[in-house]
DNA sequence: ACTAAAAATTGGAACGTTCCAATTTTATTT
DNA sequence: AAATAAAATTGGAACGTTCCAATTTTTAGT
């Protein structure tokens, strides 16, 4: 335990990269900063010296000095839905991009879970939030991010729709949903069924907001089968629509989930997909493409949205324009064959 | 980057504790770290002052004094797959709940990207890394670990399998491969072929091995058809199987999402599966429960690798105890409808 | 009651950066 | 060539914590 582990230990710092350079070790931070006070020519040698010697940025040292510490934090309800993971890499790929790295939580749909992980990013000094909530103790979680008063954005759900503390962006699910409904009727559907999404939930009554409109316009009777966003709550509906509704021929789903899961059970039950009953997932992710057969859905296009949000971070935090205090995000109805013909 | 940490202004420090609770700075930090050597007494009144004038630990400053960042690296491969998504998300909850953060970086297969945010995390202080890596440009990553002496973990894939650097732990691959392959032959397939995995990359050795070496025993004569461990690539190796290799009555398929591919194109192609062709998967991602039929999978046990990774890096961290240069986790074969009859 | 040992507390010196005001160097004008 | 303005560089003072050695308080032993 002699010397050699203090030689690694010490990583040189801006004051090593100044003697290196001759210069002093403001000019270096200068460097460091990108700043235009600084001559071409000492810039290079700095840059070169930094390099000879293997110079490593101390962000904890700066952060604590008053920069912004270069993180921002990801909550997320449920990571292990593939809508939010797809975000969540493409969201951490911008940032990355920019020179900001993520800090992930998944809060698992647990709302205590959530507000201590909330807590521990404040701790670490995130300069800012993209949160999709987990509902419940909302009064909790939006304590500790106003008393932190750090730039936060939510997106997906809000934890107070009516009268937002937050700024919210999400998908235009109404429009979605509407999209979806018509879509269904136009191609000669006569009982639209829409099934799943726990009971509620803001993001439940939105998506369901535009379908029940259409039908209302078209004076049809909905059908409503709320319930967790799963697979497998899908299977279970899939075989309960042929024993009690037999005369539902569209089903508008609450997600890809449900929606898949109703695909994978209709082998099984003898329903033909698209002829017998049409499909329409929500959230277009990957694996509506592989289904068999591929899965009509609506897009919310995550890449585009993902950029769009972490711009919208970024400019609050490095430039202190906050985005306005809710956004609506296109959508688009993506027609495959379990709805198509 | 105008560094405008407002958010931070005016938040109270451990001097106001002090101030607060009538001890020194000293004693508010001892109690920051737990030590024993306060008095309970004073211990509880300087948490009470914490908690009357809202005070936040500030780990920058911490950090740069030299304690742990509390912050632990995650870069992944492929964050999109679900398999590395489960794991990720696991493993974060896991570290969540021993006061530790997760930063996360998807180098989505480039290995430039990867060596980046390597780099990035490096400068943000992160104690430990955890890594599956991507490949290509090994020696980069490698170098800028290794200089950063920062303890890493290499779970999944392994940059140098034949002279590890790095510590390495992953499911016994090997075991897997054979495990299911013995299935389906004493299950009566007469002609087992072994579907996708890039060619050349260890993780597909690996998970051929198994499947060769059982081949090989029964004398029976392999196929392999390498390719994209995607669904996509399912589909399209599910219609050629059955044009070019119609003899093929079982199939063992790289990762679950080849298999889930070959799945959702059976209908389609009028293949019975579990009759006319049985399949394994590999991973047991959660999606296999709901497939049609149920894809029997070698599990890896992800919440328990994903709990296990999290102990052995934090143990490497917190009291310097690095884990064995090579491990393997224990997999086993689950079987449902797709193999079972 | 006195002392030695143990337990609890403390002030000051880091840690590596950024910020500020001040200084030096260079370019421009007269 | 001197005077001025502009550009480039600089040293020192923070930032909020932990660590260390030193000090004070408490406990235990006689």
């Amino acid at each position: 335990m002699a010397g050699l582990n203090e030689e690694m230990r010490n990583r040189p710092t801006i004051l090593d990269v100044a003697k290196q350079a001759g210069v002093s070790k403001s000019t270096v931070s200068l460097v460091l900063q990108g700043s235009s006070a600084v001559k071409e020519a000492t810039r290079v040698s700095v840059r070169e010296a930094m390099a000879d010697i293997g110079y490593v940025y101390n962000r904890s040292a700066a952060t604590l000095r008053s920069a912004s510490s270069g993180l921002i934090g990801l909550v997320i309800n449920d990571l292990r839905n593939p809508f939010f993971t797809e975000f969540a890499a493409l969201f951490q790929m911008e940032l990355a991009r920019n020179g900001f790295a993520t800090v992930l939580a998944n809060s698992d749909e647990d709302p205590a879970l959530q507000t201590s992980m909330i807590s521990s990013l404040v701790e670490h000094g995130v300069s800012g939030f993209i949160i999709s909530p987990s509902y419940g103790q909302e009064q909790d979680a939006i304590a500790v991010l106003e008393a932190s008063n750090t730039p936060t954005i939510q997106v997906f759900r809000s934890l107070n729709s009516d009268d937002p503390k937050l700024p919210f962006v999400a998908p235009d699910y109404e429009r979605g949903g509407r999209l979806a409904a018509e879509h269904l009727i136009e191609r000669g559907c006569k009982k639209v069924a829409f099934l799943g999404g726990l009971d509620g939930r803001t993001v439940t009554d939105e998506r369901m907001s535009g379908y029940l409109a259409v039908l209302g316009e078209k004076g049809m009777k909905p059908l409503v089968l709320t319930g967790q966003a799963t697979r497998g709550f899908g299977k279970v509906m899939a075989a309960k629509l042929q024993s009690d509704y037999p005369d539902v021929d569209g089903v508008l789903c609450f997600n890809d989930l449900v929606a898949l899961g109703v695909l994978s059970t209709a082998p099984e039950l003898g329903v033909k997909i698209g002829i017998d009953l049409r499909v329409v997932g929500f959230d277009d992710i990957e694996d509506c493409r592989d289904s068999y057969p591929p899965l009509s859905s609506v897009s919310c296009n995550i890449p585009a949205f993902a950029k769009s949000t972490a711009e919208q971070v970024l400019a609050w935090v490095k430039d202190g324009k906050p985005p306005p205090m809710t956004a609506l995000r296109p959508v688009e109805l993506i027609i495959r064959a379990s709805s198509r013909a």
